[in-house]
DNA sequence: TGACTTATTCTACATGTGTCGAATATATTC
DNA sequence: GAATATATTCGACACATGTAGAATAAGTCA
């Protein structure tokens, strides 16, 4: 049952590396800390969401049963480290604000950030930057 | 009670210009077609979709809620408008993403495209020739 | 060992979103 | 004007997600 796609007729299509806002924000303390027990990513929580600490645990168990997360088990301890990395994540959310948003092109997303005040002069200077100081990608 | 925001202890903060993925699909057709008929969209979707009627108007009567559409009766024809324009929207969708993938910056994004076989050569390509072209910007 | 401190399990509830069918009201057309 | 085609309104249901309390199991320490 792990990461599969249920989609009989428009169900939810669980894109490889789709997360909740609350996945999110666990998955980045996930991340950093793995592995890692409930308890732990709650405290780093604590103040940025206030989560009770069932809360957390509720979310990290469903995300093991999405196949976001895996389990290792010591006595009585159960240690979570992830089963995607931030990259992969990354592109998951990447790719659906592209497909939503620019039906899956990025030239118009470029030209979207560009001219709007989303990008300041500095960004669209390091935007010149990276870009050109890439030379051939791969 | 037209684009509120309730966020009473971490609720849904409901951004200006988010929306859902059937949201996305209507608001498209919205905005190619509008103002129309919920019937017109229903239409436009019937083949990528295969929305039943009253999905499709059910779904665009909780956008009228939500202060995504409006709209403008006609007899007894409801005839909707979009309320956000479509550089609103992609402005939700792109600032979502990259609050949660990249933690708000912009540049981290970029070098992640550049990166990833998530952009072709000739996406680096449009990308440099989009952004080099662009002088100073505003 | 008993008190105290975690962790884990289970159960639950509210709201949002995807999806419709049925009933009803309006038009259109022969 | 009756039959037919359209729209609108309502009510519903399933599943996802956010959020958490209560009960229980285990480990720690004086």
């Amino acid at each position: 049952m792990v990461n599969e796609k249920r989609n009989s007729k428009g169900k939810n299509e669980t894109a490889f590396g789709e997360l909740t806002e609350a996945e999110w924000a666990i998955m980045k303390v996930v991340w950093e800390h793995q592995p890692c027990a409930a308890g732990t990513v709650q405290d780093a929580l604590a103040t940025e969401r206030g989560w009770a600490y069932s809360t957390v645990k509720t979310t990290m168990d469903r995300m093991v049963d999405k196949g976001l997360l895996k389990i290792n088990k010591v006595r009585n301890l159960q240690l979570f480290s992830s089963q995607i990395n931030r990259t992969q994540a990354a592109k998951g959310e990447f790719s659906k604000m592209l497909s939503r948003a620019f039906d899956g092109a990025i030239a118009p997303m470029v030209q979207f950030l560009v001219e709007n005040e989303n990008i300041s002069e500095e960004h669209v200077k390091e935007l010149r930057d990276i870009v050109s100081k890439t030379g051939r990608n791969k």
